[in-house]
DNA sequence: ACAAAAGTGTTTAGCGTACACCCATGA
DNA sequence: TCATGGGTGTACGCTAAACACTTTTGT
């Protein structure tokens, strides 16, 4: 029967996934690596779990150090560990998906790191098996943002309803009808319309909405149907 | 930036979450621990990653330890890290949950290991963080089974519609009315009517069924319906 | 003949979808 | 005044839920 003595110790490390909607496409932030192996490859951000933090503790210090960014969302996705996923060395990696605010990213971003975005539809060839986990968070991020209101968490305070559509249309590559799309999400609440419009975007202006923090909250496990068929979309 | 130089290196493990179903309850798989720390106390199965293999097979490997079974419903859960649930030495786990036929385990019981099934509403206290891994598998569990048609691994080839619907109730804790039940359940054609009965639990006797493999490997992520208002069950 | 569990159909209400026109404004 | 994007209402079909009686057979 096993014991602890005599068995292999490894090294563990987080690696983030980060999304930022900036209003037309999904995108992803990734940043060159800065050190061997694959020093100036494009990576995921990550780290090594420290001795004295938790799981999510190091993926929340991880994404700080990029973005500045506290209390964003964020969610364990996958351990990988393939014998030979980092070839210097046997690495597990506990992957994380984080939604952020990308207005809010822009404003803290570190220059220690060369992070950059990229839309998801279109970025570089990365280290290790970071691609995998790209895709895997991407599966992810559309089966559960089909059921929960999961992607608010990248808009701004301040939204508006073509704003939230377009997000969601571009998640499922797909097109819905506003009529009902509206519809169904004031169903539920979650939104409270505000007095002033944007401008920028039409003539006639959108109004504003913000979340309904207290309905989010509360009722987030709730499944919702925003989406038609979301069988075929995932 | 971070190096792999002077990085702690740590243990890994995998636990596994096993469900079983005796026709009445959902039941879980506990072990006693076998060596120190903690031995002789109730515990999931688990055990170190050993170099060449990787997580899921690890967990696979560990499972067959245990069970003798091979091509079991095996998912991974999460992984936990808290830097002293392991007393003895700081070691991350990564939990796995696994489905099974009961009565496939009962012929193939190993007795290298202490192992007893446990009703899931009643099982002892566990060493470490396990009941927190138990409680999110039950949870997750739960969650997947009112969406996708996961818990057809846990009976036998052959089923009866009573049989069926008792597992879902159990899990659900709840009732459902059979004949909503049974309509939803066949309109999937998820299921083939065979010509002989289970004359065991009643005079007139039950059908049996069993799954459409094609069906069901096909149209596993489709989303069902079987629980009429789930949000509140979860 | 009776008890115990299996099996089966219909009605109704609410939800989800499809669909088209008016509004407000800046140019 | 016209072009552009924003906003809104209705009709219909389908699905999901509620609900009760008949069948089988062992005792």
């Amino acid at each position: 029967m096993t014991q602890y003595k005599g068995q292999e110790h490894y090294l563990v490390a987080v690696d983030c996934i980060i999304f930022g909607f900036d209003g037309e496409h999904l995108n992803l932030l990734l940043i060159k690596r800065g050190f061997e192996p694959k020093k100036n490859k494009w990576s995921l951000m990550g780290g090594f779990v420290q001795p004295t933090e938790d799981l999510d503790g190091a993926a929340k210090r991880i994404l700080h150090q990029l973005t500045g960014l506290k209390g964003v969302y964020l969610e364990q996705l996958k351990a990988f560990g393939q014998p030979k996923r980092d070839p210097e060395e046997r690495t597990i990696s506990i992957s994380y998906f984080a939604l952020i605010d990308i207005n809010q990213y822009k404003e803290k971003i570190s220059d220690t790191y060369a992070a950059e975005w990229f839309p998801l539809k279109k970025y570089p060839k990365l280290i290790f098996d970071h691609d995998k986990m790209i895709e895997l968070a991407k599966g992810r991020l559309r089966y559960k943002a089909s059921l929960h209101p999961i992607l608010f968490e990248l808009l701004p305070e301040k939204f508006t309803m073509p704003q939230l559509q377009n997000l969601y249309e571009d998640v499922y590559d797909t097109s819905f009808d506003k009529r009902n799309f509206s519809r169904k999400v004031l169903s539920t609440s979650l939104l409270v319309k505000l007095n002033d419009k944007d401008m920028s975007t039409s003539k006639k202006g959108a109004f504003y909405y913000k979340l309904n923090k207290k309905q989010y909250t509360e009722n987030f496990h709730s499944f919702l149907k925003f989406i038609p068929n979301p069988d075929h979309l995932l």
